[in-house]
DNA sequence: CCCTGATTCGC
DNA sequence: GCGAATCAGG
């Protein structure tokens, strides 16, 4: 399978909808998921929660284990990739805690002396927050700070794919019950109808459920039943 | 174990 | 450019 445009644009849509790189491999067929993952890294669409990515470290401590290579067999004495400790021997790597420096020494040194930065007078950034509202460390409180929460939040969409469709979530003791299509099945949901008062199921789907007895001889062979009728093993 | 995304690197 | 192999967190 090659990426097409259409393709290419459904993977777009999914990935930036939330659907994970295995439900779009799926999808799409074809694909792995991992072809799904680095297709979507060259498109430069990534950032999206990542179970590993919580830290950041400048090093590259994942990958040494691959495979030797090829060359590189003559060690000319060139140590490629020299991290260079840089000029900061007395500086520790975790220095960036989030909430590391309550409050710098206010009493003497003032560290601005005269102009340099024009942007200070703003209160102490902390964290930005969902929404893009700005968090202040304690010792930083001020005046009303800014005005308020830029942007509403709003629930995220849970899928793009699953939209309409009575799932078993959505039932209760109003909306027809009657299994439509197999369960498992992508597409199986529920009938969703208004409910015939009483009964689990809607008026129609309740002529299924709740047949008369006929006389014998003149049944007729029975209509199918939900799910086409018990698995036969 | 399963899942997830990130990354590397031979092709 | 592609994607299997691998890593690493949940």
């Amino acid at each position: 399978m090659s990426w097409t445009d259409e393709r290419i644009e459904k993977l777009r849509k999914m990935w930036e909808g939330g659907a994970t790189a295995s439900q779009i491999a799926e999808e799409l067929g074809g694909v792995s998921r991992n072809a799904v993952i680095g297709k979507a890294h060259r498109l430069g669409l990534k950032a999206r929660p990542s179970p590993v990515k919580a830290n950041e470290k400048p090093a590259r401590p994942a990958a040494p284990p691959r495979k030797a290579k090829p060359d590189e067999a003559a060690d000319g004495g060139t140590i490629e990739e020299t991290p260079k400790a840089e000029a900061a021997p007395a500086m520790p790597e975790r220095a960036a805690a989030p909430t590391p420096a309550p409050t710098p020494p206010p009493p003497s040194a003032p560290v601005e002396p005269t102009a340099e930065k024009p942007a200070n007078p703003q209160p102490r950034i902390v964290s930005v927050g969902p929404g893009g509202f700005l968090r202040q460390g304690p010792g930083d409180q001020q005046q009303p700070i800014p005005p308020a929460p830029p942007r509403r939040l709003v629930p995220a969409k849970p899928s793009p794919e699953i939209a309409d469709k009575t799932s078993l979530l959505d039932l209760n003791d109003r909306i027809c019950r009657w299994p439509m299509g197999h369960p498992g099945e992508p597409d199986f949901h529920f009938c969703g109808e208004k409910v015939n008062p009483g009964f689990p199921y809607c008026v129609e789907h309740c002529g299924r459920a709740y047949q008369a007895q006929l006389p014998r001889g003149a049944r007729r062979p029975p209509p199918p039943m939900p799910f086409g009728g018990p698995r036969v093993r």
